[in-house]
RNA sequence: GGCCCCAUCGUCUAGAGGCCUAGGACGUCGCUUUCUCAAGGCGAAAACACCGGUUCAAAUCCGGUUGGGGCCGCCA
């Protein structure tokens, strides 16, 4: 469905505040990405504006429908939604560079027929190699213009040998200044700046792939359009006011004033964001680790945790106010006050905001997050009647019981609250529930004897404990079988020893076997008298 | 190499000429709590890159130096 770019945005309010994230579907979600369009957001609703998502697909080779998906998927995990596109079944689709070829081809035919734009027949070697050159000797690695004052039957002839050609776009030399909302003046001298390319002939593949949707007769030469070219098509129409993007593009800014000044479209307002950088002051890319949001999903950040975090990355309110909800920084975000200097992205920060959000969430709403990975990891499985199992976890009903895989038992998801629940201030990202709660799901527990041992105890001392432990255990009656009971019991029983430690650490590793973990009397509780009991005899076996 | 951008604790930052003995947060360390680990409370160490200038007064203004980064695609 090609979309006729005169009537497409004859909605636009004017005075209107309207921006857009331009992604590439090339890749997933990047942080740096996210945080981009995180901006633009908040800057767009402060404003009552318009936030356009825009999915730049012009490179077919390297744009893949998965991407986009997960573009779109982590856009609004995040809760960072646009609010504008074509419409798909009553809902706002993105728009699509690669359904506006015929737009692009329009304004390319324009800048060829007014000798603004010219074919270039280089090949690629040759201009590597006049690269190479130029740098060698000190100068601009820029286009020679070798190209620019070819005889019109020279062009027609090549064109007709079907000569390999990209179109460039003329610069014109002169001095250039924009004002940088975020940076102030910053000037160019266009000299330097050479004839870049605007369009490039389609690949076969592309060809392939473009007939069968698009009318490629209405291309130029099916020609399709370069970034800086079809990024001052699309401002244009979709009459963006404010380009707010990352300070990688502040060279492309001047190559796009200039088109806009020879197609006499109005230039919006530039607002370069600084870098997110890795640990080692360079932007931040896969190297330095994780840096889709996906990712970061899939480790169990929280999208509020991911929101608060991307926003003071370069970013702050003023004031020293750290906590920031999605409404609270619509209120409070200001272009004026984004940094200009980049922000390394400090990984401890956010695992203490995601603790922190972690901590603010409901014990139910946790459990429901928490119990994804413990499937994964094997550990309980849902239950279900026969041939009843969906194919994915996706479609599932959270609140059921299950089934602990290695013991067969049956749970509620009552049991998982609480199992979850002792957990939910020792938790920074929700997949370490699995390394925590794991004894929960064992049927026997391996670990060392000497854990079992505290401060100075010895053999003698540990048989002792755990032995009076059982015997005092196995005398509680079961309605009676409550953190409070045991507790006041077992301190009470523990207070007669020369330390408390030589009853309770026993007792902890019995149930645990772990090192460190969350209190022995909420433990016993959710295991039960006759899992704990269990547990204490085969501690005692140890020995 | 050319052009452009940037520069306060390890990190994110407050600071718009005197409120600065430079504030907050994460992290680190200590104390507290405690059977352990967390969480919580209290506390500590920790920064104006350098050199000139302007000014009675500079982290704040100007110039330079140094350092760092980004971009120089038939990618976006």
């Amino acid at each position: 469905m090609e979309m006729e770019s005169d009537d497409d945005f004859k909605f636009i309010k004017p005075g209107e505040i309207r921006v857009r994230i331009a992604p590439s579907p090339t890749g997933p979600l990047h942080i740096g990405t996210a945080r981009t369009a995180l901006f633009n957001y908040l800057f767009a609703k402060e404003n009552q504006g318009s936030f356009i998502l825009r999915i730049e697909d012009t490179d077919l080779e390297r744009s893949d429908p998965v991407f986009e998906a997960d573009i779109i998927d982590n856009l609004k995990w995040l809760g960072i939604e646009w609010n504008e596109g074509p419409d798909i079944n009553g809902k706002h689709a993105p728009y699509k560079q690669s359904q506006r070829l015929n737009t692009y081809a329009k304004y390319l035919e324009k800048l060829l027929v007014k000798e603004q734009a010219y074919y270039c027949f280089c090949s690629e070697e040759e201009l590597e190699e006049e690269r190479q050159y130029k740098m060698s000797i000190g100068q601009a690695p820029i286009y020679s213009g070798k190209c620019k004052n070819l005889s019109p039957e020279t062009v027609k002839n090549h064109l007709a040998q079907g000569k390999s050609s990209i179109i460039r776009f003329k610069t014109p030399f002169k001095k250039l200044a924009f004002n940088d909302l975020i940076r102030g003046k910053i000037e160019f001298d266009t000299s330097l700046i050479g004839d870049f390319g605007i369009a490039k002939p389609p690949t076969t593949f592309q060809r392939e792939n473009l007939t069968k949707q698009q009318n490629l007769q209405k291309v130029v030469g099916g020609y399709t359009p370069l970034y800086n070219f079809a990024v001052v098509i699309d401002d244009f129409e979709m009459n963006i006011t404010y380009v707010i993007r990352g300070e990688d593009h502040i060279s492309n800014t001047p190559k796009q004033i200039l088109i806009q000044e020879v197609l006499d479209f109005p230039r919006p307002k530039y607002a370069h964001l600084p870098l997110i950088l890795g640990p080692d002051r360079t932007k931040l890319s896969k190297r330095h680790g994780a840096t889709s949001i996906a990712e970061y999903k899939n480790q169990g950040y929280l999208p509020e945790a991911m929101v608060n975090f991307m926003a003071f990355l370069g970013w702050n309110p003023g004031n020293e106010r750290e906590i920031y909800s999605m409404p609270s920084l619509i209120k409070e975000f200001s272009l004026e006050r984004v940094q200009k200097g980049g922000a390394v992205f400090n990984i401890k920060r956010l695992d203490f905001l995601n603790g922190f959000y972690i901590r603010q969430r409901s014990i139910e709403k946790l459990t429901e997050l928490c119990l994804p990975y413990l499937i994964e990891e094997g550990f309980i499985a849902p239950l279900f009647e026969e041939g009843q199992y969906p194919p994915a976890y996706g479609g599932m009903e959270i609140k059921q019981n299950y089934r602990i895989s290695e013991t067969g038992e049956e749970i509620s998801f009552e049991f998982l609250k609480k199992v979850i629940g002792i957990h939910q201030e020792r938790l920074k990202k929700l997949s370490e529930i699995s390394d925590l709660a794991d004894f929960f799901f064992k049927k026997k527990l391996e670990y060392d004897k000497n854990l079992l041992m505290w401060a100075k105890m010895g053999d003698r001392e540990i048989s002792y404990s755990l032995d009076r432990l059982r015997k005092i255990l196995s005398k509680i009656e079961i309605t009676d079988w409550n953190k409070e009971n045991l507790s006041k019991i077992l301190i009470l029983e523990a207070e007669k020893m020369p330390n408390k430690g030589e009853l309770l650490w026993p007792l902890r590793v019995a149930l645990t076997g772990k090192e460190a973990s969350a209190g022995p009397f909420e433990i016993a509780e959710i295991l039960g008298k006759e899992k704990t009991l269990e547990r204490l005899k085969e501690a005692i076996a140890k020995f």
